[in-house]
DNA sequence: CTATCCTGACTTTCCCTGACCTTCAACTCC
DNA sequence: GGAGTTGAAGGTCAGGGAAAGTCAGGATAG
């Protein structure tokens, strides 16, 4: 398991903390565990919270895509809230301030900012609640995250 | 495939955007694969959603042709794709062609598609169809529409 | 005992094919 | 010259194989 990871963080480093891609049954075979296991360690080692994104194509030719996130401290904050919204949702009030605030601080353009704000608006949803307030956290966090991305 | 894609856009690229007529079975034979297939890479690859117009004609002399759309009338020919993207909803797959035609296009850029594409991913929204796949449609409009805005 | 690690069976997605269908132009035959 | 024939295109669709995802639950370390 450890060496599933150390392995894994090698071949980032190696690519010079760029995006690397795997075949997932190779490295299955190449570590002679299940293919589910790599799904594991990537759950539990290579998941947002731990500053990585996950990308992945099934079918021949399919990989699996490991981009290391760029971490900040000030983003560091961010990530423990988006943790929340996901969990509780989060009403579109809040969602404005978060986008607001991270425009302030300039990790978000103007343009940049009003899709954030359009895709999580009240009758773009229109969804009832609570499912709607849960459905924009989620929506939020995946935007913020995939700005980390880089 | 990949490499039937990139062979008809650089056909496309070399006349200058203009139309261009193949032979499935000629295509078929120079990459070495069923005819079939090639239907197969025009639904998936040059489809409205991607921006791209599919004629062809049967019997002796039977070609394909490919007519890349221009953006230029895209007021209208984008805004009536997206009411129809809102009625009838969008899967994950359209929704990504359609950005990735946008990209092409210029008209988004790569931050801006990396946002769109994670607000719309399947997991990201974790609702069930067909409600999911109307969403998705609504977000879609509400991104686009808060581009064109300026 | 609990938390973590790991697996196998089943599912989903994507690519690709072959068998069969439809359409068209040219050709034949009266 | 019109009606049927025919061969050469492209179209469609069910299904198969490859690859990754999911999840309930077993195994194991502490």
């Amino acid at each position: 398991m450890e060496s599933i990871e150390s392995y894994i963080k090698a071949l980032i480093q190696m690519s010079g903390d760029g995006p690397v891609e795997l075949r997932r049954n190779l490295l299955a075979l190449h570590f002679g565990c299940a293919p589910s296991q790599i799904n594991y360690v990537l759950q539990t080692r290579f998941n947002p919270e731990s500053g990585y994104l996950i990308e992945s194509r099934r079918g021949g030719g399919g990989y699996i895509r490991i981009t290391k996130l760029n971490i900040d401290p000030r983003k560091c904050r961010i990530l423990a809230f988006l943790e929340e919204v996901v969990g509780r949702g989060i009403d579109e009030a809040g969602a404005t301030r978060l986008f607001t605030r991270l425009l302030e601080e300039r990790l978000l353009s103007e343009r940049e900012t009003q899709i954030c704000l359009a895709a999580v608006r009240r009758d773009t949803l229109d969804l009832p609640l609570p499912v709607r307030d849960l459905v924009r956290g989620r929506i939020v966090k995946a935007m913020v995250l995939a700005l980390a991305k880089d």
